[in-house]
RNA sequence: GGCGCUAUCGUCUAGGGGUUAGGACGGAAGAUUCUCAAUCUUCAAACCCGGGUUCGAUUCCCGGUAGCGCUACCA
């Protein structure tokens, strides 16, 4: 039976590399029919935080993915201390009575590997009882077998045979001296209770799986298989930090810009992996089949985001926006439609689900996150339109009585066309040829007077969903300001 | 410092002992349309360096360099 899991530390929002190992984790147990269970790691008390735990699941939900069962590893403490004790009792491990000290020995000074403390590793059982009835507080450390030339092996799914002399490894804690569990010792025993078969996660852990290893085997379990997968990584190749890289690495960023889950999973997917022929818009679907830890491959991949965040949506790695573009012209109008609504009210436009339906295909082209069809399609909800100048309603080699001329003939001609397409297209065409003008030095004064700008949809089109009323009311307001 | 992992266009990647080293994003140019998009065409752009093995290495091996990871009673 195949069993996967995502096992995140609540410490922090739900970064875009654990998304990643997420998303692989669970193509594979679909792809596989396996099992996919979500582990929350949070036996570190000091850093949880209940913020965490929302951003974590806030971000899962977005991305639209599920799990088949959940774990909490902090209530499952009595197992992590049953299997450490069995460890202990086999003489795999042994009390460690030296004061804890904070994390500083290290970067300082010469820096010599540290192995293991051979005073406390060499301890007589009889010794390390007694100071261990007395009350002294101890952490316990594994045995690493040490002088006997043994080597620890295993084979990664991504980065083939791996191997390191044991006498390499030091002797790592189990438990801390206030008897709780380190992440090595939690996450092995929760692996083994949850008869994990694979374990997918960043190459971060490659050479901690040594460790994994040595536990495992200590506490008389099969060895699970490992796939690590390569990091992603800043453009200046340093690790992706919220501290240095700002919201960026957070999913909910990409939620709240406007991406569409799937094309972020699509994305995210494409760092680090490849179907291997050439497709590059998948669906959720797709992915699923398409997916095997074959396709992923070794080296660290950058997420090609602007450090210093320029414009909000040029900051993102082009590709994602991109991508998500083919993803939005990849939608049936209707869906597309429906997953608009919310977006154009969440930015304060009160708008209908009909005439969502009617603008939907007008800006369905134009926009690259969710979010820009509140700027691509702002003109068709306002009553009055925003100042503009001018200036912009004179056509290519033309002047202000050109302008004032199409606009004055286009009102005239739209009080009596009905407003759908064709009539349009042929009643202003006609207009144009009549007052000796090109089709385009007809339409542009039309269009700005009509959206308050140059760049919008075809005019035709968006004539009709804005209708004669506010059509004429806007020629009448720019032909007031052209004089 | 020790141990390990990695190295193909700017970025994501395909490929693999003999290829015009392929695709995508982004960039440039052009076509098309009423503007903008979209679409289509074209162009520029890469095998880290040095040895070896070989008739022949970008591909295999070794070394170097660089980047990254681990080296906590963090995860």
């Amino acid at each position: 039976m195949l069993r996967v899991r995502f096992a995140p530390s609540p410490t922090g929002f739900l970064h875009v590399g654990s998304a990643r190992t997420f998303i692989f984790n669970w193509l594979y147990a679909r792809r596989n029919g396996g099992t996919m269970v979500l582990r929350l790691d949070d036996t570190d008390v000091e850093r949880n935080t209940e913020a965490s735990v929302n951003s974590i699941f806030g971000g899962l939900r977005w991305l639209d993915l599920g799990w088949d069962e959940e774990y909490k590893q902090s209530e499952r403490l009595a197992l992590h201390r049953q299997i450490a004790d069995a460890i202990f009792q086999k003489g795999l491990a042994y009390r460690d009575f030296t004061p804890a000290h904070a994390g500083d020995s290290e970067r300082s000074g010469p820096s010599q590997t540290w192995l293991f403390n051979p005073g406390m590793r060499e301890l007589s059982r009889e010794e390390s009882d007694r100071r261990a009835a007395a009350g002294e507080p101890f952490a316990l450390r594994f045995r690493v077998p040490r002088g006997l030339g043994q080597q620890v092996r295993f084979t990664d799914a991504v980065y083939g045979e791996q191997v390191k002399a044991a006498d390499d490894i030091e002797d790592f804690a189990l438990l801390r001296s206030d008897g709780m569990p380190t992440y090595h010792l939690a996450s092995c025993a929760d692996d083994v209770d949850l008869k994990i078969s694979h374990i997918i996660r960043g190459q971060d852990h490659l050479s901690n799986t040594y460790k994994h290893v040595l536990i495992f085997e200590a506490a008389g379990a099969a060895v699970p298989h490992f796939a690590h997968l390569p990091l992603l990584v800043a453009p200046d190749g340093s690790k992706l930090s919220k501290r240095k890289h700002g919201p960026i690495v957070s999913v909910t960023t990409y939620r709240d810009a406007g991406f569409l889950p799937e094309a972020f999973l699509n994305f995210l997917c494409l760092l680090g992996w490849s179907p291997k022929d050439d497709r590059d818009r998948m669906s959720r679907q797709e992915l699923i089949d398409a997916f095997s830890l074959e396709g992923i491959n070794r080296a660290n991949a950058v997420v090609n985001f602007k450090e210093p965040a320029a414009t909000p949506e040029e900051m993102f790695d082009p590709k994602a926006v991109w991508l998500n573009a083919e993803h939005i012209r990849a939608l049936p109008v209707e869906d597309l439609s429906a997953r608009l609504l919310p977006v154009m009210r969440e930015g304060g436009v009160n708008v209908t689900p009909e005439k969502m339906l009617a603008v939907t295909p007008l800006i369905r082209e134009r926009i690259k996150l969710m979010r820009d069809a509140l700027t691509a399609a702002d003109f068709f909800f306002v009553d009055q339109l925003p100042p503009y100048d001018p200036a912009e309603l004179i056509p290519q080699k033309g002047d202000a009585a050109m302008a004032a001329k199409a606009l004055t003939r286009a009102r005239e001609v739209l009080a009596k066309t009905e407003f759908r397409h064709d009539p349009l297209d042929h009643a202003l065409r006609a207009a144009a040829q009549e007052l000796g003008l090109k089709a385009g030095q007809m339409f542009q004064p039309i269009r700005v007077a009509a959206c308050g700008r140059k760049n919008a949809p075809p005019l035709f089109e968006t004539l009709e969903v804005l209708g004669r009323e506010k059509t004429l009311a806007r020629i009448e307001g720019a032909l007031r300001n052209l004089s």
